[in-house]
DNA sequence: TGTACATCAGTGAACGCGCGTTCACTGATGTAC
DNA sequence: TGTACATCAGTGAACGCGCGTTCACTGATGTAC
């Protein structure tokens, strides 16, 4: 059957999209094409109508929720304590209980580096947040500064998600939010 | 075959220790029991001879690797200068590129996040780490300040090996050790 | 000490399963006349 | 405007493969007599 103009890009951006929140939710190697297929009420053939491979989806995907990611810091960063909201926003309780639409950075990369072949993919989306990051830092050595805050960020977050005891988890994120803005207010 | 007294033991370490390395390295999920066997000049057949599932040798590979740590840290905690020995020893470039040695946090943690049944294993060992970290610490707030260094040290580890750009890699974990240790000299 | 037997760590073929990928096919719709 | 045809997103069976797990078997060694 031939579909409308745009149905091909429509089903494209479809799978994008539930591939990114299942990368992020359940990591990549455990996330197959089948179920993903149909869970949009497709069949797996035509994954291949869309992309050439897995791989390919992985990258497409990637760079899909790191620009979702990008449009909603901006939102943070209109805010007045822009660094305070953006602490508060990544350490926040919802972000710890949705992987599936939050940074790719604390679900994905520990896979990513032990894939065969690697991909810059990882420096983009880092790069983007640690400019971003910068932007609401004020004084010297802003580059080193956002460079500590975002790996606090996301080892307190990968961190908080990986423990069993639900309230430990809720305290990493609570301990860490509030030293990290004692710290960058002196 | 029968063998002496102890070969069922030294057998059994042996493949603890080999999946130990390949889980913190390849990750679990990627890690095959069919060649981690191989590698150890056995058939896989007689995996279950030693543990009753995969699962029961990730539960037994983690807490063998955390008492490893545990005894390396141990001997960090002897010198005169045992914080900046931690900081140094984490973020050296030989932990960056030797995970199959080093810490499970930053390369399982995500992954035994994602994973359907969950386990204590990831706090126990981030408590032991804890308990290793604030025991070095001086001053107020000793468990809030073990949990930030900890999350610092274990993003930035992560990020360092998940980057594609070896340089940055090895810029993370300068800045971040420098920065940490200047933190906490204040 | 010598012999018969029991043990059980390790063997290797086989199990069902889901994976990524391929391929001949379908059939509704856009296009050409 | 009406008809014939080309397109191609999506179908669904099939591919080889490696996975975790099972199981009947082997055979060197410890033990009992």
């Amino acid at each position: 059957m031939r579909y409308s103009a745009d149905h091909k890009a429509q089903t494209h951006q479809r799978i994008i999209k539930e591939a990114s929140e299942r990368f992020r939710r359940d990591g990549i190697g455990a996330t197959g094409l089948q179920p993903l297929m149909k869970a949009l009420g497709l069949t797996h053939g035509g994954f291949y109508s869309h992309f050439t491979s897995k791989d390919e989806l992985v990258e497409e995907a990637l760079s899909s929720a790191a620009q979702d990611l990008d449009a909603h810091c901006a939102t943070l960063f209109a805010q007045t304590q822009p660094l305070e909201a953006f602490i508060d926003n990544y350490l926040s309780e919802w972000h710890r209980t949705s992987p599936h639409l939050g940074c790719p950075l604390p679900t994905m990369s520990a896979e990513l580096g032990q894939r065969g072949q690697p991909s810059p993919i990882t420096d983009t989306v880092l790069n983007a947040r640690l400019a971003q990051l910068e932007g609401t830092l004020e004084g010297d050595n802003k580059a080193q500064r956002s460079l500590m805050i975002m790996s606090t960020l996301v080892g307190a977050l990968m961190l908080s998600r990986s423990v069993e005891n639900a309230e430990l988890g809720e305290r990493i994120l609570d301990v860490v939010a509030n030293g990290l803005k004692e710290q960058e207010h002196k």
